[in-house]
DNA sequence: ATATTTTTGGACAGCCTTGTCTAATATGTC
DNA sequence: GACATATTAGACAAGGCTGTCCAAAAATAT
C-alpha cells in the first residue's frame, strides 16, 4: 500500500507557503499527468507548472509514484464530495418534476462529471486504472457505486410518492445517468468542454426521455409530445 | 501530415513472411500502446511482443510515431467496418420490436464496442486524442459520426412504418446508444469485460427502456411491465 | 543452386529522466 | 537580529529509450 504514506503525508500541513506550494505541486501534477499520462509526465514540467523548483517537488512527494498517488486521492476525494454535494440537491419533493429533474441533471453534468477535476480523474483512471486498480479501487466503490445507489434510492422515494413509475430504481438510476452522459461523450474522449446552451439542452432530452419512459401519467406527456409535434408541423 | 506515409506504406505488400511480420507487429503495437500509452511503449517491448527483432520494427514502420499513426488507422479502419457491418443487421422489418432490437443491441456491443479493437481505439483515443487531434479526425467523422447518423435513419424508418413514437431520431439513436452502453463504462475504464450474461441482459433492459419511452403502443408496454411486477410480487 | 531480399543480434551515440547531493538563498519565527 | 526551516539552482551518476549502423544468418525468389 505504497500510497498510503502519500496520504498520511497530507495532514501536516505546517507553514502557510509550505501548504501552498504542496496544494501548487498537486494542482499541477493533475495537470500535467492527465495531459501527458504518467509516463509521459515529468518532474521538471510538473515543477515548473507549479512554479516550484523540482527539489521542491521531491522534499514534498519523495518520488514521482507517491505523486501520482497523492494526486489520485485529492481529485477522487474532491469529486466525490461535489458528487455528494449534487446529491443533495435532488427533488424529493417536486412540484415540477421535469423541469426540477432537468435543473439536478445541469448541477449533476457541470459540477461532477464536466468539470476540470471529472475530466482529471476520468483521464488519470483511464490511462492508469488498468495498471493501478488498487489506486482507484477506492474510487469505484466511494464514487460512483455510492453516488448510483444513493440516486436510486432517491428515485425509489419519488416513485413511492406516486411520481415515478418504475420496476427496479437501480437501473433506472443507471439509466437517467447514462442518458445525461449521452452527448458527453465524444467531446470528453478529446478533452473539449460542452458549452453551457448545449448541456442544458442534453439534460433536456435526457430528461424527457426519462419521463416518457418512467413518469407516472405517460399518456399525458405522450399527448404534450404530440402536440408540441403538431404545433412545429 | 506525417501519418499519410504510415497508410501508404500498408499498400505494398511483396512476400508473405513480410506482410506476416508487418501485421504481428501491428497487432503487438496496438496491445502495448493500449497497455502502456504512447510514452509508456517502447520498440523493445513491441518487438518482443511480436516476435520480431527490433530493427525489424524500424525496417517497417520508420520510428515510433509513424507506427503509432498506423496502427491508429488500421484499427480505426477495422471499428469502423465492424459497426457497419452491424449496422447493416438492423432489424428493418421487425416482427417483435423487442426482441430484434435486443439482439441488434447485444451485436452492436459485443461486435463493436466491447470486442478487442473497440477497447484499443477507446484507449488510445483516450490517451493521445488531445494530442494528436488529427490523427483521430478521421474515427470521428467517419466512425460515430455515421454511425449515429446511419442509426437515426433506420429508426426513422421504423417511426415511419408506425413502430415507433419519436419526435428527433438522431436524438433517439444517440439515447440508443447511450443505454446500450449504460454498464459497460466503468469495466471499460479498467479493461474489463463483461460476460455475456450480463452484457444480454444490460441490452435488453436498455431496449425495454427505449421502447417504453419510445415505443408505438406504450400504454401496452407499461401494462406489461406492471403484469410482471405483480407476478414477481 | 544462386542471387536477392529480409531478418537478426549486437554495439553504439545521443538524449532524456529520475532521484540524490550540495551550498547558497529565501522565508518565516522568536 | 538570530535562528530554524524551506527553497533554489546546479551538478551529478545511473539507467532507459530512440534511432542508426553493420555484418552475419535466414528466408525467399528465380
Amino acid at each position: 500500500m505504497f500510497f498510503m504514506d502519500a496520504i498520511n503525508a497530507t495532514d501536516r500541513l505546517p507553514t502557510r507557503g509550505h501548504a501552498a506550494k504542496r496544494l501548487s505541486i498537486l494542482e499541477a501534477g493533475a495537470r500535467v499527468f492527465c495531459r501527458e499520462g504518467y509516463s509521459g509526465a515529468n518532474i521538471d514540467m510538473i515543477a515548473a507548472e507549479a512554479a516550484v523548483s523540482r527539489q521542491t517537488v521531491y522534499n514534498h512527494y519523495g518520488d514521482k509514484d507517491k505523486l501520482f498517488a497523492a494526486v489520485v486521492t485529492e481529485i477522487t476525494q474532491r469529486c466525490n464530495a461535489r458528487s455528494f454535494e449534487v446529491l443533495a440537491t435532488f427533488p424529493d419533493q417536486p412540484e415540477n418534476l421535469e423541469n426540477e429533474l432537468i435543473a439536478f441533471a445541469v448541477r449533476l453534468t457541470r459540477n461532477c462529471l464536466c468539470d476540470e477535476d471529472g475530466k482529471y480523474l476520468r483521464k488519470l483512471i483511464q490511462s492508469e486504472g488498468e495498471r493501478h486498480p488498487q489506486l482507484f479501487a477506492g474510487w469505484r466503490t466511494d464514487g460512483p457505486g455510492k453516488v448510483w445507489s444513493a440516486l436510486a434510492a432517491r428515485f425509489a422515494r419519488l416513485a413511492y410518492a406516486g411520481h415515478l413509475d418504475l420496476d427496479d430504481p437501480d437501473i433506472a438510476a443507471r439509466q437517467f445517468l447514462a442518458l445525461v452522459n449521452t452527448e458527453l461523450q465524444i467531446p470528453a474522449l478529446f478533452g473539449e468542454k460542452l458549452e453551457s446552451s448545449r448541456l442544458q439542452e442534453t439534460a433536456a432530452c435526457a430528461v424527457r426521455t426519462f419521463l416518457r419512459a418512467y413518469g407516472r401519467n405517460r399518456s399525458d406527456s405522450q399527448e404534450m409530445a404530440r402536440g408540441e409535434r403538431a404545433l412545429r408541423a
